[in-house]
DNA sequence: TACTCGTGGGT
DNA sequence: TACCCAAGAGT
C-alpha cells in the first residue's frame, strides 16, 4: 500500500459520505450494516440488472418474505412468479434453494469463502456480502470496478484477459476499513460518473488522479473483444382458451426460462428454430407475431390461437385470463399474452 | 475459457 | 434504428 494508494480509497470515501445514493438496500450514513438477506437479496437482484429495475422487485419481496427464514418457506412456483419480467432466472432458482441452505444452517455465512459457497453466490457477490454485511475487508469487483479501475491505472489490456492486472490494482486501492463502502463508492462512480459512454470526468472526485485521462480517452476503456453476431430464431407459441381460461405450463430444467410459466409453444431454443408440431391437432388461426431479443438470440415468435375442441395434451393448467397477470409469465410471453387478448377480447 | 442465460434503458 | 450495456453465476 503506498501513499498514492491511501488518497484514492480516501478520496473516494469522502465523496462517497456526501453523495452516496440512497437506496432501500442501503445503511444510511452513520446507521449499522443493514441486514445481510437484504444485502444478499440487492445484489443477486442487481446481478446484470440495472438499479431501477431492481427496486420495485426488491419491495415486493422483502414485503412478501421480510427474513430468509420466510423465503426458504415459500413455495418455489411463489418465488419464480414474484421474480417473472426481472430475467435470468436462475437466479431465482438458486434464490430460493440458498434461502433454504441458510434457513437450515441458522444464519447466512459471515465470511467470503463461506458465503462463496452459496448457489447463486460467486466471487462478486460473496465479496460485496462479506464487505457491506459483516463490514469484513473484501475485494468487490463488478463490471464498474473493472471499467473504473482500467481507467484510473490506464490499462489497456483486452478483456477479459485484462481481469488480472485489474484485480491486482483493485486489490492495491481497497482500504482494510469501509471496504463495503468503497465497493458501493466505487459502483456509484461506475453509475453515474465514470459511466461507460460518455464519463463526467470534470465531475470526477478522482480526476486528478487517472492515468486514463491524462493518457487520453478514458471513455475507451477498458477495451473488450469484439462480440460475436446475434442469430435470429423463429417458434411458435399456442394459444388455447376454453371458458375464460388459457392453457399454460411451466418450463422444465434449467435452460432458457427454465421454471417458468409459459405458454405451450414448438421447442426454439436459442441455438434452434421450433419444429413441434401444434398439439392438439386441429385448426389454428395465426394472431400474429412477437419480436423478443435475449443475451444471445433474436426470436420471432408467432402466436397461434386453437380453433378446435381437443384437450390438451401437454402437461399443463387452465389459468383464468381475468387473473393473467398473476400468472408470472416471463416478458416474452406476456407480450404473447397480450397480443392474444388483445384480438379475443 | 467460452458459452449460456433476460430485460429494459440509453445513445 | 441498432446497437451497447447493467452490482455475474454456472457449466
Amino acid at each position: 500500500m503506498t501513499a498514492s494508494d491511501n488518497t484514492i480509497s480516501d478520496t473516494l470515501l469522502h465523496w462517497y459520505d456526501e453523495h452516496a445514493r440512497d437506496l432501500p438496500w442501503r445503511a444510511r450514513p452513520g446507521e449499522p450494516a443493514p441486514d445481510p438477506y437484504r444485502v444478499w437479496l440487492s445484489e443477486v437482484m442487481l446481478q446484470q440488472t440495472t438499479v431501477a429495475a431492481v427496486k420495485p422487485y426488491f419491495e415486493k419481496f422483502t414485503s412478501t418474505w421480510p427474513t430468509v427464514d420466510a423465503l426458504a418457506a415459500a413455495e418455489e412456483a411463489e418465488v419464480m412468479g414474484a421474480w417473472a419480467g426481472l430475467g435470468y432466472y436462475s437466479r431465482a432458482r438458486n434464490l430460493a434453494k440458498c434461502a433454504r441452505e441458510v434457513a437450515g444452517r441458522g444464519s447466512f455465512p459471515d465470511t467470503e469463502a463461506e458465503l462463496r459457497k452459496l448457489p447463486g453466490v460467486g466471487d462478486y457477490t460473496a465479496a460485496a456480502i462479506a464487505a457491506i454485511a459483516f463490514e469484513r475487508r473484501a475485494v468487490v469487483i463488478d463490471a464498474n470496478v473493472e471499467r473504473v479501475v482500467a481507467r484510473l491505472f490506464d490499462i489497456r489490456e483486452t478483456l477479459p484477459q485484462a481481469r488480472k492486472v485489474i484485480r491486482a490494482r483493485a486489490e492495491e486501492i481497497t482500504p482494510e476499513h469501509r471496504s463495503g463502502d468503497f465497493a458501493q463508492a466505487m459502483m456509484d462512480l461506475g453509475s453515474g460518473i465514470c459511466t461507460a459512454r460518455a464519463p463526467k470526468c470534470l465531475l470526477c472526485p478522482l480526476s486528478a488522479q487517472c492515468e486514463g485521462r491524462k493518457a487520453g480517452d478514458p471513455a475507451e476503456l477498458p477495451i473488450k473483444a469484439p462480440k460475436k453476431s446475434k442469430p435470429e430464431r423463429v417458434g411458435q407459441a399456442f394459444w388455447i382458451e376454453r371458458d375464460g381460461h388459457v392453457w399454460l405450463v411451466t418450463r422444465k430444467g434449467s435452460g432458457m426460462l427454465g421454471g417458468m410459466r409459459a405458454l405451450p409453444d414448438d421447442g426454439w431454443t436459442a441455438q434452434q428454430d421450433g419444429s413441434a408440431e401444434p398439439l392438439p391437432v386441429g385448426e389454428w388461426n395465426r394472431l400474429g407475431a412477437v419480436k423478443h431479443v435475449f443475451t444471445h438470440a433474436a426470436l420471432t415468435l408467432s402466436v397461434l390461437r386453437y380453433e378446435g375442441t381437443q384437450d390438451p395434451v401437454e402437461e399443463g393448467e387452465w389459468w383464468p385470463l381475468d387473473r393473467l397477470d398473476e400468472a408470472g409469465l416471463p416478458t416474452l410471453f406476456a407480450k404473447a399474452a397480450r397480443l392474444a387478448t388483445a384480438q379475443s377480447g
